[in-house]
DNA sequence: TTACTCATGTAAGTAGTTACATGATTCC
DNA sequence: GGAATCATGTAACTACTTACATGAGTAA
């Protein structure tokens, strides 16, 4: 149910076109959600449907159309409904620690690729994030903008400081993953060390005849 | 994909039959995936279909049958082959931070009920994976036991290790993700102040006639 | 005999993905 | 005129969830 939040949250903010909106939940600057198009028009239809959003045609050139869609005063109210209920925490699902939680079956080549691909994806989750917070202290991005627009001054100060906040957490637990994929690459240095064998060589291998 | 690399796992481990794969993907010892019985059952009889596991009919009390699913050669092939290549990165959906994100719309009680929510929750998870950790170290877990009996003894130290390592490196992730929370109920304890307001008002508010 | 566990499923629905289809508009 | 972009969708599929249905075995 977080989609049809993550839309009303981007209306809020600016009138948009299904298509505006697909575009921005597929850049890099969709950081907490994203969704493909396929999904965003009918969910628009069905908060039409129920009143919290409402879409108006416009023309576009001289013979085609678009639907500009823009926040209702119900849509406002189910936004600070959500805001105010507590989140549920889905089902534990880490495919990543899955993987790492058996990688004895893997080569040591393998297992250090592993770890050195983590390292490197929450590197580059780092730099996105530390940029975005860079952009939200100064206010570059056109997104927040129009969110300060929209908003009373009073406000503007908790709007830029819960979201910096939310990017500055999610870059120290990607800091904590960098730091145990660090130490996956020592692990596995010393494993091979240990065991005197080649990096192509794995601990465990398939067992003829099960 | 992850749920029949998971089952291969267990049955890697240890022959059981459906219903003691989905007690498994059930309680708190399914730390890293977790699925239901509508799901197993069936991807069971896939994996059989596909030859990576066999399931062999027992008998049970002197009507009932039950049946026994033991992993295949190919089945480790399968998993070796896994635990060998790069995991894709799925896209990036967090649906409590995207709440965090928008705390502007709560009122402070309810903004503070969000971290603090956050906060009990990672220190749950914090005291169960220390928990399985000590449990991994002392082998007490029967599910480790089964797995290293499979195992060569010169594997068993990878196959503690690397666990012990993923529970470590999502301890220090949720520490993360705790401190965030506790600088989340500083902030808005200074929101409030700043603002002067009860702890039942909201900083913006849905605006009539949108 | 009653309640609980063991055991095996099916059905309907939700959420999201991948691929395709169509046509106008704008920029070079 | 051709390529890229704007714009709106549909269809088929995958993964997972929630709820239901059935019956034997076991322990109080």
């Amino acid at each position: 149910m977080s989609l049809r939040l993550a839309l009303l949250a981007l209306l809020e903010a600016e009138p948009a076109t299904a298509y505006e909106l697909a575009a921005r939940f597929d850049g890099s600057s969709a950081r907490l959600w994203r969704a493909g198009q396929s999904q965003i028009y009918p969910e628009l239809k069905r908060l039409e449907a129920e009143g919290l959003v409402s879409g108006v045609s416009e023309s576009r050139g001289s013979r085609a159309r678009k639907t500009k869609y823009s926040i209702r005063e119900e849509g406002c109210r189910v936004l600070a409904e959500w805001a105010e209920t507590a989140v549920v925490h889905g089902v534990p699902r880490f495919p990543e620690y899955l993987k790492s939680s058996y990688l004895e079956w893997a080569t040591f080549d393998g297992a250090r690729r592993h770890f050195e691909a983590q390292r490197s994806h929450h590197e580059r989750l780092i730099a996105g994030w530390s940029e975005h917070v860079r952009e939200l202290r100064t206010q570059e991005t056109p997104l927040l903008q129009a969110r300060l627009r929209q908003a009373p001054d009073s406000a503007a100060d908790a709007i830029v400081a819960y979201k910096v906040l939310v990017y500055e957490t999610l870059i120290e637990r990607s800091r904590a993953e960098m730091e145990g994929a660090r130490r996956g690459i020592e692990l596995v240095d010393r494993l091979q060390q240990e065991s005197g064998l080649p990096g192509s060589a794995r601990l465990t291998s398939p067992i003829a005849g099960r």
